[in-house]
DNA sequence: CACATAGTTCGATGGTTATCATAATATCGA
DNA sequence: TCGATATTATGATAACCATCGAACTATGTG
């Protein structure tokens, strides 16, 4: 996962490769997916993954799943507290992803 | 066709239904289908279909395909003259899009 | 009318993926 | 250590979709 990870730049301006553009798309072309960026992206502070679970209608699996497409596409800053997976957004990507789109 | 090309408003300010909105992050999660819209966006006339066939290596039948598809979206208005088809971009609706996107 | 040209539709095929149940892993509290 | 909690991995299933060839429609040209 790391590598992936890694395919995008620094936090600040990242740059997306073709292979982190087509992810991303792919990732938001799921409607359950972008519920749940919007569910992180609305709180300031870090998302625990039980916290989606009350809201979301999946299973644990589901949604480990999803999150994992997420973070493969560097939507999302995962980060492992104990028992707990806490998920950030990365507004910087989608942003970097809007301002690729936007200059079709 | 008509039926969904009718649920994005007026070509100023467009507002996308939550259908709409699920069916362009869907077209645009295949990267054949962004190469298109890029070659169609390129352009400030519309696009001939047969010019698309000759820079993307598919068959007519692909082709039309994701045409369909980028038109149910209303990423793109499609007119017909005599035999060929012209293509255009529809700015205001991926102007919709992004915004949508960018208030997660 | 006969033929060619431009797209579309249909049906089939192979690949991708969303979903879940179950099992496995990891961590915490008693 | 034992059991509970949180998440992940595995395997299976079903739905979705990109692709193409072949048949079809519509239009222009001789």
């Amino acid at each position: 996962m790391a590598k992936n990870t890694k395919s995008v730049a620094a936090k600040t301006d990242p740059r997306l490769s073709e292979r982190d553009f087509e992810r991303i798309a792919r990732a938001l072309a799921e409607p359950r997916r972008v519920d749940i960026l919007k569910a992180i992206g609305s709180k300031d502070t870090p998302t625990p993954c039980a916290a989606l679970l009350e809201v979301q209608k999946v299973s644990p699996a589901t949604m480990s799943h999803h999150l994992k497409e997420l973070e493969t596409a560097c939507l999302i800053d995962v980060v492992r507290d104990g028992r707990c997976v806490n998920l950030s957004l990365r507004r910087d990507v989608l942003q970097a992803y809007l301002d690729r789109l936007a200059k079709i």
